[in-house]
DNA sequence: TTGTATGCGTTATCAG
DNA sequence: CTGATAACGCATACAA
């Protein structure tokens, strides 16, 4: 049998007898209809397994689609994951269905996928900039009354509202309490692409830290790396140094699982590390991962509902919400730096 | 200013002072069009910032939409990550886009997604399906010509294309293994409910494992929870017997968080383990945890690329593909029994 | 090389 | 309470 054509309005319309707007009618409780023909079209519409046709209704109607596009680096990447679902969560009391891809962090992919999402006419666009790219052609699409917010990272060339983490301070945080303990020699394992928002801003972090303990900044002690393995490299690389750190700083959670693998795999688990951003199992490691936590959730939750208010009409200026970080101390950042070295006065 | 209507076609024909359809030949590199014309269109399109409407142009042409429906128990869980994020590449290359919901293992919520997907008229839709979900409302659907695919577990009331693990296999073999370390006491901490597929054939891998080795069954040494703090209350609970298992097997990802978070929290390392399904860190734990890994990758790119195939015409009967299962050994599930009782000759 | 008439599936408008 | 007609934005068929 050949694919039979899907049923329409009108073919509920024919099988009851009716015309295709009482059946829109029942459908869309809109206008008054008799409790019999009610019955009768409801009847038809199981019978025939009716579906109305979202699109043919959008397009009538005119307004934008009840879809949210969402763009972020990588769907697979844990903490990207979080934000999706808490996003998912906020948009779905209003019936908003997700619209997503990952970009690769690639400008090109990020255009690519938001001008889908355009074409498709979605209420929302919200998007984890990649590096190099500029939302200058989505200022239009701003006028227009589309909301658009940025999350994770600010966008470039289109005045919205971002929502970030606080990095900055967060990393900060973070490095200052290695300190705490002693350490003076730290090491930074940052992401890629240096330019990256979050990895400047928490290596911007990691050097206020240091200066305000008069620690000088030395650059052989900053390390970068693409992925897991690659910061397992880093950290051997590091470690390897002819005048090596004694603590490790992680700049997001794939750095964090290569410096745990590689202190783990090189047994050099003395070694204190903080890291930025949780990862699972973090308590269950000896030593357990200190961390400074991001709220992935609420990352997602506040960049929702900056969202739905704009879409609700907010005409407010541009906001920057900054999300807290919070440092979960668990035991490795309290281990002490060696004393091995003579100390200058 | 208010929100401008978005361009249309007639827009950009009216601003260049040419039909409707002479801007569509050029956007869709239709007919033959004059240079002249092509550049003007292009200019005008640029100037006003027009964007195609797909929606409308779907409804025109008639067939399904560029999107595929994925509907998954969970967008933050890292496998159902992987395996969105596979999907989404193997797709990809179609131009199709990615409409995605978490149906967090409740039928009505999943059937509510699929509906929605439906109604957006998808061209595939992937499913994993939650546990007492019936799925014979999507037969319509399938004999249209809709490529329906399940994914992780089957489905229920419908036959077609269904993409699992070698749930029972790989469960057998890991606790084989615990086996052949000298286990005989072994704990099983299982996903609830207990009717959810993977759980039940993982738990009947365990059995079937326990029988070729003539250990008793015993359901005393089964336990269930829903997330990772239940299933270190569940591990609490099974250690605390008055005559405790000395191995432990995690029936998913998440209950070997909970089981390993336990088992560092109340130093009772010494008790062998062996996950289904892999966890980032798995390495740097100790001992390092042994799994037995699913491919969420190929699981993803196998459940794609079936669907695609549908899409492309395969009419042969619906088939049940099982992605293998792999043993990595990395010393928690090589953990010696205890040699405290006495050995039944 | 370009335009006109028509229709996709739905809803808005207005008449009955 | 119900229906006929037009219209949404676009593409198809055919003509010019």
């Amino acid at each position: 049998m050949a694919a039979n054509r899907r049923p329409t309005l009108a073919d509920v319309a024919r099988e009851v007898g009716v015309s295709a707007k009482t059946v829109s009618r029942v459908l869309n409780e809109d206008g008054p209809v008799s409790a019999r023909t009610r019955e009768q079209v409801l009847a038809a519409v199981a019978k025939l397994g009716f579906q109305p046709n979202l699109m043919a209704r959008n397009i009538r109607v005119g307004g934008p689609d009840t879809t949210i596009g969402l763009v972020i680096p990588d769907l697979a990447n844990p903490f990207f994951g979080a934000v999706a679902r808490a996003i998912e969560d906020t948009v779905g009391d209003r019936g908003l269905t997700l619209l997503m891809g990952s970009s690769a962090d690639d400008p090109e992919r990020e255009r690519a996928l938001t001008d889908k999402f355009l074409a498709r006419r979605v209420s929302i666009l919200i998007v984890v900039p990649s590096v190099g790219a500029d939302h200058s052609h989505l200022k239009s699409q701003r006028t227009a009354g589309l909301p658009v917010v940025f999350l994770d990272r600010p966008g470039v060339g289109l005045v919205t509202d971002s929502i970030v983490s606080s990095n900055r301070a967060g990393a900060q945080e973070g490095v200052a309490h290695l300190i705490a303990h002693g350490h003076r020699r730290i090491g930074f394992v940052g992401d890629l692409p240096p330019k990256l928002y979050t990895r400047r801003e928490r290596q911007a972090g990691y050097r206020s830290a240091l200066l305000a303990a008069d620690i000088p900044y030395d650059r052989a002690l900053v390390a970068n790396a693409h992925d897991q393995s690659g910061a397992e490299a880093a950290t051997a690389g590091l470690l390897g140094l002819a005048d090596p750190p004694t603590a490790l700083f992680a700049g997001n959670n794939i750095m964090a699982l290569g410096i745990v693998a590689e202190l783990a795999r090189s047994k050099r688990k003395e070694v204190a590390v903080v890291a930025f951003d949780d990862v699972a199992l973090a308590e269950a490691l000896e030593p357990a991962l200190t961390v400074v936590a991001q709220d992935a959730e609420e990352l997602g939750r506040v960049a929702a509902t900056t969202a739905l208010a704009r879409l609700d009409g907010d005409r407010g200026r541009a906001r920057t919400l900054t999300v807290p970080t919070r440092l979960i101390v668990r035991g490795s950042g309290e281990q002490p730096a060696p004393r091995t070295r003579p100390r200058t006065t």
